[in-house]
DNA sequence: TTAGGGTTAG
């Protein structure tokens, strides 16, 4: 009582005696002194908690924490308060104390905050909090949320390797890792795409005697439709059902969401009228599920569709969000009517919704691939006046719509200017310029920029791997390209389909066909092939002049069941040309069109640039009426070059649908 | 715990 009318003076004699109170004062001595804080709290008389605290010990705080846990609030008021001594704010006994208070409260946010800090700010180990939060557990507040919530700060920071050694440690030491724990670390798998991983740990899960919960099943079906595994997925449904687990609003929109990527909207339609039914009348549509029939509709290229759905969902008495016209801005958009997706932004306004970055990043993507320069500008500036913060694909899209029109030096400056700043944080934008660099054959410039992203801790991914061996075989430079694949493997990465397939086509660049071949076996053994595969095996035969091997294996394509596509036909056509079989060329023309295959600018140049060598001007412009009628738009370059020069007085099929335009 | 935007192959 005494203290709290100490004069200034005498508060510092105070603190001078207290500094040494550990060793000099007697216990009851610090009974006092802890009195008196506490009393002076009560009365909230802040300025005497100030002085104090450069001189307060970390069993003293952890005490005073301790003595105020009923009130929360209090108690972070006072970790604030005393933050600005050094020794507490390395005190991992005050902090973990306070955690436990936070968690016993549910204060959550609060107590996932402290732990990030004690994690990123000032490098305490999982491990280490974990050891301090038992030892709290003395105090008899710790319970098995706070170990859920350390797991739970672990995977928040991208900690997966933490986030395992907590549950692992925890089960050492008797502890029941919580199932709310193992399906957060499951949820942290599927996000980081560690699907292999995912798997493993449930198993490791179920064989300790867990049973799945609600959750937990919904992870497994999420797991599974992003494995584009439907069946699987509505298998793990029924087991739920037949556990007597009734699902919820997120399995359901979790299927219905699969059930729209793989472009079966009639199955979702009937999936969504089926959520009632199935569920007691307990779970309705609600705006997710919605937003995953809108996606499924603007994916298919029917964003008119989508949004009979979002005003259907209005009239179910459903606001749409700002996911549902960022997904319906992105729908016109790639749809080719950035008219409609101009006019969606003013129907968000006037729903009372701001644009977002996704919404910005959308319109800015899409104009430069329309090739407006001057638009993407005005809407970035746009962006930049409404103090909409710019992102990571803010970035990868002004870096790839620099590149697209040509402004490669443009884009590295832009690039590196962003790097400077420590506003780049993924590989994403990386890749990129890597590919833009590999495209231009500047491999030494695609390298360097590798490097530099080690140097700068960004971890290259799988894409700038695969990128840059794509770009090494293409200039083919196969020494290079094993290299850069031997390093990727090296940082237990693990070689995909495009990658092999890259590989592929270097091996037959180098004329190397028979090697390509092999590999072309081992992959199929694996199950791990496409018609990418075919194609480009396809092309090395031809090329190479094997056309028995070529026969052969497009005679073997479509038992292995591998359907050919617009671009077999185009090394069909390109081979048929070379040697002069026009007629035999135009069958495949017809074959791909009556097939529902289209014949794109690739198929009209191969034709008409191996045509116009020796041919009669008669002849080259009925070989691009023709494919004008079997719906081609013909590439400008070829068009210019070949038929523009022979049509000076006569009126052509393609004048006049270009003329329709 | 579920829904939206950016990268790679022939």
């Amino acid at each position: 009582m005494f203290l709290a009318l100490l004069p200034s003076k005498g508060i510092h004699f105070f603190i001078r005696g207290f500094h040494l109170c550990k060793q000099l004062t007697s216990p009851s001595t610090e009974d006092i002194i802890f009195k008196a804080i506490c009393v002076n709290i009560r009365q909230k008389k802040w300025k005497f908690l100030d002085q104090v605290s450069p001189a307060l010990t970390n069993s003293m705080v952890s005490r005073i924490f301790c003595e105020f846990q009923s009130s929360p609030l209090l108690v972070l008021e006072l970790y604030t308060r005393v933050g600005g001594c050094k020794s507490v704010l390395d005190s991992l006994e005050s902090s973990c104390t306070l955690i436990c208070v936070m968690v016993k409260y549910k204060r959550y946010d609060e107590a996932l905050g402290l732990m990030n800090e004690l994690m990123i700010s000032k490098g305490y180990s999982p491990s280490e909090i974990l050891e301090a939060l038992v030892n709290s557990s003395d105090a008899n507040f710790s319970s098995s949320a706070v170990y859920d919530a350390l797991v739970r700060a672990c995977t928040q920071i991208g900690d997966t390797e933490g986030a395992y050694d907590v549950m692992k440690k925890l089960r050492i030491q008797g502890f029941r890792v919580s199932i709310y724990a193992w399906n957060n670390f499951l949820n942290h798998l599927l996000k980081i795409d560690e699907t292999v991983r995912f798997w493993m740990v449930y198993k490791e899960m179920i064989s300790y005697g867990y049973y799945e919960n609600v959750n937990t099943f919904n992870l497994l079906i999420n797991a599974l439709c992003k494995g584009y595994k439907l069946s699987e997925g509505f298998s793990v449904f029924y087991r739920m059902l037949k556990c007597g687990i009734v699902p919820n609003v997120v399995s359901f929109n979790m299927l219905i969401d699969g059930v729209c990527r793989m472009g079966d909207l009639d199955l979702a339609l009937e999936l969504v009228k089926k959520m009632e039914i199935i569920s007691n009348g307990i779970f309705k549509p609600n705006v997710v599920t919605y937003n995953c029939l809108i996606n499924g509709y603007c994916k298919l290229g029917k964003p008119e569709t989508a949004e009979e759905i979002m005003n259907e969902m209005i009239k179910m008495g459903i606001e749409p969000n700002e996911r549902t016209f960022a997904t319906l801005v992105d729908g016109y958009s790639r749809s080719e009517c950035l008219e409609q997706a101009f006019r969606l932004c003013d129907n968000m306004v006037e729903s009372g919704l701001i644009p977002n970055s996704v919404v910005y990043n959308t319109i800015i993507h899409w104009l430069y691939v329309e090739g407006d320069m001057n638009g993407a500008s005005s809407v970035l500036s746009d962006m930049i006046k409404r103090c909409i913060s710019s992102d990571q694909f803010t970035h990868s899209i002004l870096a790839k719509g620099l590149c697209r029109s040509g402004h490669i030096n443009e884009a590295l400056k832009f690039h590196n200017r962003n790097i400077e700043n420590n506003l780049v944080e993924e590989p994403f934008s990386h890749n990129i310029l890597i590919n833009y660099l590999c495209k231009n054959k500047n491999m030494t410039g695609a390298k360097q920029l590798l490097c530099s992203m080690f140097i700068r801790g960004i971890m290259p991914d799988l894409v700038t791997y695969g990128t840059m061996i794509d770009g090494y075989c293409k200039v083919g430079d196969t020494k290079s390209a094993v290299e850069v694949y031997m390093d990727m493997v090296k940082m237990e990465k693990n070689p995909n389909l495009v990658i092999y397939n890259s590989v592929v086509n270097g091996l037959c660049k180098e004329e190397r066909v028979d090697v390509a071949r092999s590999l072309v076996d081992a992959m199929k053994r694996t199950n791990i092939y496409d018609v990418v595969t075919f194609n480009t095996m396809f092309n090395g035969y031809c090329s190479t002049g094997k056309f028995e091997e070529a026969s052969h294996l497009f005679v073997n394509m479509r038992k292995e069941g591998i359907l050919a596509n617009t671009v077999t036909c185009n090394i069909l056509i390109s081979f048929l040309c070379k040697f002069r079989l026009f007629q035999q060329a135009k069958k495949v023309v017809k074959a791909m069109v009556a097939q529902d295959l289209n014949p794109d600018f690739v198929t009209y140049t191969a034709l008409l640039a191996n045509l116009s060598n020796k041919s009669s001007s008669e002849e080259v412009i009925k070989m691009h009426d023709f494919m004008v009628l079997a719906g081609v738009i013909p590439d400008d370059e070829t068009y210019k070059a070949v038929v523009s020069p022979l049509i000076k007085e006569t009126s052509t099929e393609f004048d006049k649908v270009m003329d329709r335009f």
